[in-house]
DNA sequence: GGTTGAAAAGTTGTCAGGCAAATTTTCGTT
DNA sequence: AACGAAAATTTGCCTGACAACTTTTCAACC
C-alpha cells in the first residue's frame, strides 16, 4: 500500500475509504452477519496491510453509521439491522402505517407492472422468473419469504427501466414487503394457504409481464395489492386478538 | 479531556462521537456554510483538546457522510448540499429524468388527488386554495412559479392524510416541478398561454378537490400531468433549439 | 514594478509505538 | 468445581514522524 509510483491510485480515493467500503460490503453480504464479532484491529492492519490509524478510521464511520458497535476490550461487534424497528413492526401503530405504505404502493406499483410488461427485456424477464421460484423455494422449505418477495416487487420495478421505480421500493426496505413476517407466527394452515394464495397472485403478475401484457399486468397487480390490504384488514380485525396473544406470551 | 474521575461521562459515548456532532451541527446550523474550510486539524486538537487521532476520525465520519470534502494539502471543506444536481437539472440528461420522474409521480399524484378528495378538511382545503392564489400572484407579478407549484402539490398530499405522499414529494424537492424552470426562460408570449393552461388546470383540480369529487380530482390530476409530459416532450422535440442558443450563451 | 521559479511553510494521509481503560482468558488456590 | 487474581487481549486515545500535496513567501530576473 505504500508504493511509490501508483499516484493515480491514491487520487481515486483513501485507503480510509477503501477499507470502509470493504468492510462495510462484507457486513452487508452477510460474511459478517448482525451479532458477529469483527477481526480485532491488529488483525485488520495485516490483512488490509495497513496502518491502525487506516483501520480505526474505518471503524469509526461504520460505527457512526450504526453499522457495528465497537466494545472496549472485547471487539467491534456488527449491529442487528434495524433492532428497535424489528419490535416496532409488530405494533399496533406500524401495522397501521403498512397500511398507508400499501395506499402509496399500489399505484405505483400497478403502474410499474404496466410498464415492466412493455419494456422488460429477456434477462430481465428472467430475473423476475428467478426471484418468484426464490418465493416458492422458500414456501416449501418453510422458510420467511419476506426477503424475496421484496426481491420480486424490486426486479419488476426494475424491468420499468426507470430507476425511479426501483428507488422507491429500495427507499422503503423491506419493510415494504410487511405482512409476511406477522403471517409466518400464525397457525400454520392458514399461512400455507396464505401463502400459496400469495404465490398464485405473484403467478398472475409474473405471467402477464413475460406474455409483455400491459393490461394484465396492471389488473393483476392491483388485485394482488388490493389483496393484501384487505389481508392486513383482517390481520387488525383479528390482530387485536393476537397481540393479547402476544402480551400474554411476554 | 484527560480527566480521570469521570468514567460515567466516558461511557456515554467517546471523544470521536462528540467532536464529530459538534462538527456536524456546526455545519449543518451554517457556522461553516457550503464551501466554507474547516479549521485544519492542528487547529481543531487545540480547540477540542484531543489529540489528532480523535479529530482524524471525526473528519473520516463526516467525510463519509459526504457533509466535507478534505483536500490532501489544502484543508477540510464543507461540501455543498447537492451542488451537481442543481446544474444537471438544466442539462439534456436531467431533463430525461424529469420524465421517468413524472412517470412516477402521475400515478401517486392521481392518487394522492382522489384521496385528498375525499379526506382534506377545511383547513387543508383552504390551504389548497391558498396555494392555488399563490401561483396565480405569481404569474401576475411575472415571478418564476416553481416553489408554488410545488407547494400547491405538496398542500394536496398533506391532504391525504397519509404522510407518504407528502414524503414522496418532499424527498423530490423542487425538481419535482422542473419544467416551469426551463420555461421561463422562452419567449414571453408562449409563457403566458402556457402559465394560463396550468392555471386552468390547476383549477380543475382544486375545485375537484373542494367538492369531495374523487373521480374528477382524479382525472383532472391525469389530465394535468399527462399535460405536463406532453409539454415537457415538446421541449425535448424543440429543446435542442433552445439548447443551441444557451449552448452559444455560455 | 511585474513575472517566474524555487524554497519554505502549512495541511492532510499514513505509519509506528506507547499507555489507559475495559474485557476476556488463564492459572493457581481452596 | 468454584473463586479470585494475574495475564493476555482489545479498543480509546496520545504522540511523534514521514510522505504527499498545496499554498505562501522570497529571491532573482527582466
Amino acid at each position: 500500500m505504500n508504493e511509490q509510483g501508483q499516484p493515480s491510485v491514491r487520487r481515486k480515493g483513501t485507503l480510509v475509504s477503501k477499507v470502509t467500503d470493504e468492510l462495510r460490503d462484507q457486513i452487508l453480504s452477510g460474511a459478517f452477519p448482525p451479532g458477529a464479532r469483527l477481526p480485532s484491529e491488529a488483525q485488520l492492519t495485516q490483512s488490509y496491510n495497513v496502518s491502525r490509524t487506516v483501520v480505526r478510521e474505518a471503524i469509526a464511520v461504520l460505527r457512526a453509521d450504526l453499522l457495528v458497535d465497537a466494545r472496549q476490550g472485547s471487539g467491534v461487534y456488527v449491529r442487528p439491522p434495524s433492532p428497535a424497528s424489528v419490535d416496532k413492526r409488530l405494533d399496533r401503530e406500524s401495522v397501521t402505517s403498512v397500511l398507508e405504505l400499501l395506499e402509496i404502493r399500489t399505484p405505483l406499483e400497478i403502474e410499474a407492472a404496466g410498464l415492466a410488461a412493455l419494456r422488460r427485456s429477456p434477462a430481465q424477464e428472467e430475473r423476475i422468473f428467478d426471484c418468484q421460484a426464490r418465493i416458492l423455494a422458500c414456501i416449501e422449505a418453510g422458510r420467511p419469504i419476506r426477503d424475496s418477495d421484496f426481491a420480486l416487487h424490486l426486479a419488476i420495478s426494475e424491468a420499468t427501466n426507470n430507476p425511479g421505480f426501483a428507488e422507491f421500493l429500495k427507499s422503503q426496505g423491506v419493510s415494504a414487503i410487511p405482512q409476511a413476517e406477522i403471517v409466518t407466527e400464525s397457525d400454520q394452515a392458514r399461512q400455507m394457504v396464505y401463502f400459496h394464495q400469495l404465490n398464485a397472485e405473484h403467478e398472475k403478475i409474473v405471467l402477464a409481464i413475460s406474455n409483455g401484457d400491459e393490461e394484465a399486468a396492471r389488473e393483476a397487480m392491483r388485485a394482488h395489492l388490493k389483496g393484501s390490504q384487505e389481508r392486513h384488514r383482517q390481520l387488525l380485525r383479528g390482530g387485536l386478538l393476537r397481540q393479547d396473544g402476544k402480551a400474554s406470551r411476554s
